[in-house]
DNA sequence: CTGTTTATATATCGATCGGTAAAAAACCAG
DNA sequence: CTGGTTTTTTACCGATCGATATATAAACAG
């Protein structure tokens, strides 16, 4: 019971969501968030808390939407597979004319005041579990005789993310999507093969 | 004539580059410029005119001091000692223990309110100079043999500084030398024609 | 209808933002 | 010394920051 709300809540992140992919954290303000949004500033704090724990809500809905092919790509066949879909998901992701260029997980507060060094933290922690889940992906793939032995999963995780942050880099500076799968084809001449 | 000036401009320049490397352009506010370089609001504008100026007199020195080897590296003498020196000296400045860790260029207004977009686009700039600068150096690679008539250098040169970029992520996020150092080998893997 | 609950709208809070006006202080030329 | 120049000091500007108190409006229960 109780007056029914006048807006979507989903729909209202998601205009937050592209708010936050352009500007950062902190280049975003209440006011910038609140018109877009089309709600008043109570109805945000009632509704998400404040600017902090909305962001975070931001951040799980970007996770369940643009980056759930980073989830679909680990379930690949080989080790190869999951790469190519990472590198070209990423790509694609970052070009995509419907959003901001760029990642929202890369700029949204890669340095930033103290006070919102907890947004930072936040996102050092996803990027390293996202890393994470690769590498044991790739640790999986080397059991199933998909990389050779002498493969070493850390590294080949981590080479991957980085070149997928420095794709989010070039893609913010303007880099188009042809120029980026461009470089996944680079990329994956280094890939070792058995 | 007139009253000296009690302070090191190049030393409270220093001082400034310090704290954006570290919290980027918008999360570093005048109050904190002006206790870490010890001087007064007005002295600071009087000497180096506003906020915006004064970032980009510290890119200039950042560019003369901690990224000096990017010019060197140029003049090696075949493309691999050239892509071998930028890469390992980017690891090297990106984890350098004297300074924040990663790339003030990268990191200092990746994304950022519209106020600020005049900086970015500053960043932007100078990204895509040095990346057009270590292409000419692989087409003079090319017409010295050094590089395979098929190797493309606007890929190869935007393939190393996306590369450098993710570096620059991957300190940000707590990457210590070595495990930049094993990317770099990683990457020259890839590298044409040894 | 009345009472309760929840959401909205309006107006505002203290703190901080980038940026300056005005006066005092330190130098040099004469 | 005095006059001119530049820097420093002190105090402050309007605007915006994130966040709220208060009151009104819209739903349901009885």
């Amino acid at each position: 019971m109780g007056r029914p709300r006048e807006f979507d809540v989903d729909h209202a992140l998601d205009c937050a969501l592209e708010l936050f992919w352009r500007k950062g954290y902190e280049g975003t303000s209440l006011s910038d968030l609140t018109d877009a949004m089309g709600i008043t500033r109570p109805s945000l704090y009632a509704t998400y808390g404040n600017k902090e724990e909305l962001f975070r809500k931001v951040l799980d809905r970007y996770d369940d939407t643009c980056m759930s092919f980073t989830r679909e790509a680990l379930e690949e066949p080989t080790a190869r597979a999951v790469v190519v879909k990472l590198l070209y998901g990423y790509a694609d992701a970052q070009t995509d004319p419907q959003h901001a260029p760029g990642c929202l997980g890369t700029s949204g507060a890669l340095a930033c005041s103290d006070e919102a060094e907890p947004i930072r933290q936040e996102l050092i922690g996803r990027r390293i579990a996202g890393e994470a889940a690769l590498c044991r992906r790739l640790e999986q793939a080397k059991l199933d005789g998909d990389l050779p032995p002498t493969a070493d999963p850390t590294n080949l995780a981590r080479y991957v993310m980085t070149f997928a942050q420095g794709m989010a880099v070039q893609a913010a500076s303007g880099a188009d999507r042809e120029a980026l799968y461009q470089l996944c084809d680079t990329v994956l001449l280094a890939w070792p093969s058995h």
